[in-house]
DNA sequence: TGTAGTAAACCTGTATGACAGGTTTTCGAA
DNA sequence: TTCGAAAACCTGTCATACAGGTTTACTACA
């Protein structure tokens, strides 16, 4: 796997581009194609390379499924808890809600806007409410322009999916999700507006609020 | 892999539980011990296993050796940049600075001092300094209590390991390099003091110097 | 009864060959 | 020049074999 990856380097590989057959490499390394496609199965799991059926392996992009994997094997062998994850969104995501409101692209705002909407306007259907929640942070975390952030973001998704209909439920009203929902505009609003400190400041309530319905919830 | 995951669920297994063997795998899933072996290796690759020969699979511990190739790879492959990784780190080691002022036993505040002490005792040998220097910031982050956070940080230290030397030449003088642990020093009684305000506001300080020390350095 | 040593059983890591099915490239015809 | 078909390339899975490492069980001795 290191040969390899030492490969992808010295040749200045980028995502898209093609590495060599399972057969030359086993030739160029002087091993056997078993070892080769362990090591490539490998990189795949890292989302290094992508691989598929009577294809050649590419390069990847960035991609956060592994570390999705990791954080979820982290909370699955009760190594990690659900508070300190929500306290890593809130650190990081006040960061991304600041830097989104001075990078953002007219298209990112009405991106973040449309999924704020999305999510007021669709009240009764609290699984398209969730994905435009999700979509509505990962939005966010693309305008900061840091990619780091948004593969540490996109990371989190699956333990919000499975935390997320907790924090739904434990709101005591329609009411309550609608306030919810109103910060996430508000959200939205002040990060077209251009104002880091107030989108820094309004996502930091937004997820006091989150993390309030979980403690209520019983989830941490 | 996804099967031999979910067996791990199921079987509620804890860091250091065996797994079954790759021949009972086989037998339990239906597929040959080539596809176990390779699937394995893709856990093993994230590090949610340890292999090795002659013993059966294990249940890893965390660990952020993963996560660190995948930065790596993003900086090589041009997907990611040396500014964009010192941001999220400043964005998050000004959280983990204040949480240890809040949560740190004895022993973590004396093995943070001795780091920092270490750094102003090895001035003439770079190489030691660096080290201590990443083992003072992951100390910081095990005094936070947010595993997330240990692991984030730790992932960084190869592309540190990589930057570091260059931000330390482009210091003018010996005395700014003694500055920069006198920083050190600072943050960690602020940390042994309880101060998370002032142990946030000294690491915010550390990192805009870092980064500006690898502005002058051309890195950025 | 407890301990140490050894052998057997278990286990992984690597290699090889075979074959099915998917993808890409090449060549010939229109 | 374009399109279609065939050939070449390519991956995914299976089975078998063997080398070398680890774990377990058993026996002998104190």
């Amino acid at each position: 796997m290191t040969a390899i990856a030492r490969l992808m380097r010295e040749r200045d590989l980028k995502p898209g581009d093609r590495l060599p057959a399972e057969a030359l490499l086993s030739k160029e390394l002087q091993v056997s194609r078993t070892v080769i496609r362990e090591a490539l199965r490998s990189l795949a799991a890292l989302n290094l390379v992508r691989l598929g059926a009577g294809r050649r392996p590419t390069v990847a992009e960035l991609d956060d499924g592994a570390f999705s994997l990791m954080f979820e094997h982290g909370v699955v062998t009760d190594q990690i808890d659900i508070q300190q994850i929500y306290d890593a969104r809130r650190t990081i995501e006040t960061r991304t809600a600041a830097l989104a409101a001075m990078r953002r692209s007219e298209a990112e705002c009405r991106a973040i806007l449309s999924h704020a909407q999305a999510m007021e306007d669709q009240l009764d259907h609290p699984d398209a409410v969730m994905e435009h929640d999700i979509a509505f942070h990962i939005a966010i975390a693309r305008a900061s322009r840091n990619p780091v952030f948004v593969l540490i973001i996109g990371a989190f998704q699956g333990i919000t999916r499975q935390t997320w209909p907790i924090g739904w439920k434990s709101r005591a009203s329609d009411d309550e999700r609608r306030a919810m929902n109103a910060l996430h505009m508000k959200i939205a609003e002040s990060i077209a507006a251009g104002d880091p400190k107030a989108s820094s400041t309004l996502m930091g309530e937004h997820f006091d609020q989150s993390i309030k319905a979980l403690l209520n919830a019983g989830l941490i």
